[in-house]
DNA sequence: TAGCCTAGAGAACGACCGTTCTCAACCGCA
DNA sequence: TGCGGTTGAGAACGGTCGTTCTCTAGGCTA
């Protein structure tokens, strides 16, 4: 419907950029340009509006993600240079998922199963990128990769700007050092 | 101050578990037993309760860290060692400082500023440890680590609780490829 | 034109927020 | 016993929250 996704699109913005709690729905409102009656027929509750919006940004984040990597020929070194344009992009404030779960994720069940679902689906993809590499434990790498990209972002988020890229490249090289080395890097173990 | 003392243990307590927004200044003077106007006499704002809860939390975390480090002859995987006892523990639910940049990091400047000065004293400690490793270049392994343990310490949040062990383990086993191998742990590179 | 349904604008509602104020009880001291 | 100063309990204040309700205007069918 075409309301619902003026909502969501403004909601996503506010919500992303200002945290959740801190955004009324008379803001959504206002920014969406939809009555407060209509946004609650397609929304029921401010909850169902947050799960839809963490969905939604589920999709697009991981699409852009697998999009960006696909086209690269070292796809797990592709992943921290994504990473590191996602960190330059004018908003850029860490991982929406992580921050609705520390803002939520104690009070709201849904939220927190939204949450986990995107984290389990990143991790899913990472260990298809690990199996791809040839590593001889695909989850042990996945979840090496989970927590280089997890740390990255969130050293991104709370250090200054110039701090978000060398987050991004520290996690790039230790991420090349783990999967036995990508082209052009350093090897772990010259000799 | 024996007030403050007993304001800030509560509220402590109480931000970190259900987060900064969520708790009203009523349930931190109930859950403290000091009257309201006493309360404000301490900490003139919430903003400055937050600001006092974030500083003590800094104190308490980097000396629990520290404390434990400093006994173990191979301090950078007893750094991850510590975390998996961390994660563990009732009530974890993540880096508070994470946290509350997610919630008011936006809106409010001195949490960002507290938030930030933890974490470049996090990342001054690994650096430390990082040159007592002998490290080639201290300052990228510094970075690398404090990578591996902010994102050791989301994805434990995140996850369900067997989750937060595998995620310190593989962030030690990460830790070990990059400092050169750890005693006891396998070599990136064996032959 | 008359009647009916829908939808938008925004007022209203009860709850709770951070903060301040009132007022009675209590203190050490004469 | 009387008294100024301090305290604690909690009411009060203005504001905002999520949610619901009212009321009006406008577009359909007849």
């Amino acid at each position: 419907m075409e309301h619902a996704e003026r909502v969501l699109a403004a909601a996503g913005e506010l919500f992303y950029r200002r945290g959740v709690r801190a955004v009324g729905m008379d803001e959504v409102r206002a920014a969406s340009g939809v009555s407060l009656k209509r946004l609650y027929q397609c929304y029921p509750s401010k909850e169902a509006l947050v799960v839809a919006y963490l969905e939604r940004r589920d999709e697009r984040w991981m699409a852009a993600l697998t999009g960006y990597v696909a086209a690269r020929p070292d796809r797990v070194q592709a992943v921290f240079d994504w990473l590191e344009r996602w960190f330059g992009e004018d908003g850029f404030r860490g991982c929406g998922f992580v921050n609705a779960y520390g803002e939520l994720g104690a009070d709201s069940a849904a939220v927190r199963d939204v949450v986990r679902r995107h984290k389990e689906r990143l991790r899913g993809y990472l260990r298809s990128l690990a199996a791809e590499a040839g590593a001889a434990d695909p989850e042990l790498l996945a979840g090496q990769l989970l927590v280089l990209v997890e740390g990255a972002t969130v050293t991104a988020m709370t250090g200054p700007p110039e701090a978000a890229t060398a987050a991004a490249r520290a996690a790039g090289l230790a991420a090349a050092a783990l999967t036995g080395a990508g082209p052009g890097r350093a090897a772990p173990c010259p000799g």
